[in-house]
DNA sequence: TCGGTCAACGAGCCAT
DNA sequence: ATGGCTCGTTGACCGA
């Protein structure tokens, strides 16, 4: 598996001491993720303080129910020392669907962060635990009734996803766990984060191809319309050598085909064919129809005139 | 109030 | 059987 993007990411990633009087991680971040030595790079994902307000209403839920994204699902990532990691079961009361899915839930069990502690013009540290969830023990205390409560991303988790899915836009199991736990996610979030992500590309692409097709149609509707102009004008203009419906001289294939007044049998005489060396596209086609292939005409045919009376 | 956005979900399909 | 995917949908949230 391809490494993940972390250090490319313009995130505001702490390397080594926050600037704020408390950290979000008190001991250094994940060091590694398959295999990259990343040390001293702490993941302090901090939101502004208008970034706050939304965050700010995010309350705990806790996760549970799933199992994989506990630190052992990502054996290179060292357990993490962060007053965002998730409750224990036993504080578990909210999840996705009925809870707070979004808030974070600081190791010392307290219901805000430690981003209480900074002023309001310094960044804040995002209660990132967003994705903790029980989803079924709530399912039962709720008798099934399920309230969804919107999570939202953090700009930083959002960005930090997005340049995880510019390189690989599929999640091996390895690639979910480490992101679950850079971001403080579960693994099921990450999972649907990305095939939402994945969603969004298909429509955003399907949009630009049915544009293209658009442009591409009008062109052709143009073209058409240039055509029949001309045909109209060679037409009128009574050539020596007018256009003629060839369907007609197909033998074959005449007779089936609405009638034209403008030929008659003189005519449909001039056209003569040869012989096809092998199975056309016609025979293919019309295989119950005799077919005779390429047909040329062997003289000029005389101008166009009505016949009334010709009919085939 | 309404429409857009997006996390989350369920159903169904497919590969292993 | 299992897990991951797509697709369609739901519902919370947010800005106009």
């Amino acid at each position: 598996p391809r490494p993940l993007p972390f250090l490319d990411m313009e995130l505001e990633l702490s390397l080594g001491d926050l600037p704020t009087p408390v950290k979000a991680n008190t001991m250094p971040a994940p060091a590694t993720c398959q295999g990259e030595d990343h040390d001293d790079l702490a993941l302090g994902l901090r939101v502004t303080a208008t970034e706050r307000a939304g965050q700010e209403n995010q309350r705990t839920s806790i996760e549970t129910a799933e199992g994989e994204d506990s630190d052992e699902a990502c054996p290179e990532l060292p357990v993490r020392a962060s007053p965002f990691r998730q409750a224990s079961a036993q504080t578990a009361s909210a999840n996705s669907r009925g809870f707070d899915v979004n808030a974070a839930v600081p190791v010392d069990g307290r219901a805000s962060t430690a981003r209480s502690l900074s002023p309001p013009s310094m960044h804040m540290e995002v209660p990132v635990t967003q994705g903790v969830d029980e989803e079924a023990s709530e399912d039962e205390d709720n008798g099934g009734a399920r309230v969804r409560k919107k999570l939202r991303l953090s700009k930083e988790q959002s960005a930090f996803l997005e340049g995880s899915f510019k390189e690989h836009s599929t999640l091996t199991l390895e690639q979910k766990s480490c992101l679950a736990n850079r971001l403080s996610l579960r693994p099921r979030q990450v999972e649907v984060w990305f095939q939402n992500r994945r969603a969004r590309t298909k429509l955003k692409q399907m949009e630009a191809d049915c544009e293209r097709l658009k442009r591409c149609c009008d062109a052709l509707a143009r073209e058409n319309r240039k055509l029949q102009r001309e045909v109209a004008e060679l037409r009128a203009s009574r050539a020596p050598y007018p256009l003629y419906n060839l369907n007609h001289h197909l033998p074959g294939f005449g007779a089936a085909l609405p009638s034209c007044s403008s030929c008659d049998a003189t005519t449909r005489s001039t056209v003569s064919t040869v012989s096809s060396p092998g199975p056309s596209p016609m025979s293919t086609l019309f295989p119950g129809r005799p077919h005779f292939g390429p047909f040329t005409v062997t003289h000029p045919v005389p101008p166009l005139r009505r016949q009334p009376s010709a009919t085939l």
